[in-house]
DNA sequence: ATGGTTGCTTAGCAA
């Protein structure tokens, strides 16, 4: 049986990141990847690097900031950006779209900026409405993997200090709560699934030399629906892309799977 | 240590 790989990248700038986003596709070949953060509007998207290695591609985004996209092998149905079909979401950070038979969605959640501010309010009513959407639109039976920038560590293991992060953003009690009942509709936590160890982390800020420090955060999730996590092989966050020229201040997440679902 | 760095919209915002 052959394997499926599903990706999930925060590149931090699609444009910035593609010399090294080529070379990693070119190395790996997922057969599905999410990207975040791709801070591009439609127009500029660069698609023909990426249709030149044979990839199907979806996207929405915007100038400056945000942004999502979805990379598949195979052809690439029923995509949706946003919540509903017709209805244009001023901040694009969610793209579902069907492809090698599962429900794929690339999502960036909100970062939040400050405990209190009206992004950290935005933050949480934009995690409680796709879990919401979910339980209208989606079901646990069906194969699907909900894959992104989360912006919250689900746990005390996925933050370089419970000292440091209690009670901060990305690591709130709140933030935590709302991601427990986004969990709650019937997702595994793949990467938890296979690696038990604590302080393995997806994002480590720019500055200060966190990513040197190991002062990071696991943040980046692919969550899969039961019937997608039943064929799961494996999980691994590639740590090593934080490393070198211009890399993004986010590392992609790799699942595995047995691809048997047709 | 309220700094530090990066990408975008080249100045200031978002992260």
């Amino acid at each position: 049986m052959s394997a499926l790989r599903l990706a999930t990248w925060n590149v931090n700038g699609i444009r910035a990141r593609m010399e090294r986003f080529l070379a990693w596709l070119d190395h790996h070949h997922p057969e599905i990847v999410c990207l975040q953060e791709t801070k591009v509007e439609d127009s500029l998207f660069p698609l023909e690097p990426l249709a030149q290695r044979g990839y199907q591609v979806a996207f929405s985004g915007q100038k400056g900031f945000n942004g999502v996209a979805i990379l598949s092998t195979a052809p690439i149905h029923q995509p949706l950006a946003g919540f509903e079909p017709g209805v244009d979401e001023p901040e694009k950070r969610i793209l579902s779209a069907t492809t090698h038979n599962i429900r794929v969605i690339s999502a960036y959640i909100p970062n939040g900026q400050a405990v209190g501010s009206d992004k950290f309010a935005f933050k949480l009513a934009w995690l409680a409405r796709l879990t919401d959407w979910l339980g209208q639109h989606h079901t646990p039976a069906e194969p699907l993997a909900l894959c992104g920038d989360f912006n919250v560590a689900p746990a005390p293991e996925d933050v370089y200090s419970v000292e440091a992060m209690e009670g901060e953003v990305g690591f709130h009690p709140q933030e935590r709560k709302a991601l427990e009942r986004l969990r709650n509709w019937g997702f595994v936590d793949q990467f938890r699934a296979f690696h038990p160890e604590p302080h393995l982390f997806s994002w480590w800020d720019y500055r200060a030399g966190s990513f040197q420090k190991n002062k990071g955060l696991r943040i980046d999730h692919i969550w899969t629906s039961p019937p997608l996590a039943a064929l799961a092989t494996g999980c691994d966050i590639q740590r090593q892309e934080r490393e070198g020229e211009k890399p993004s201040d986010h590392v992609p997440v790799v699942a595995v799977f047995e691809n048997s679902l047709g």
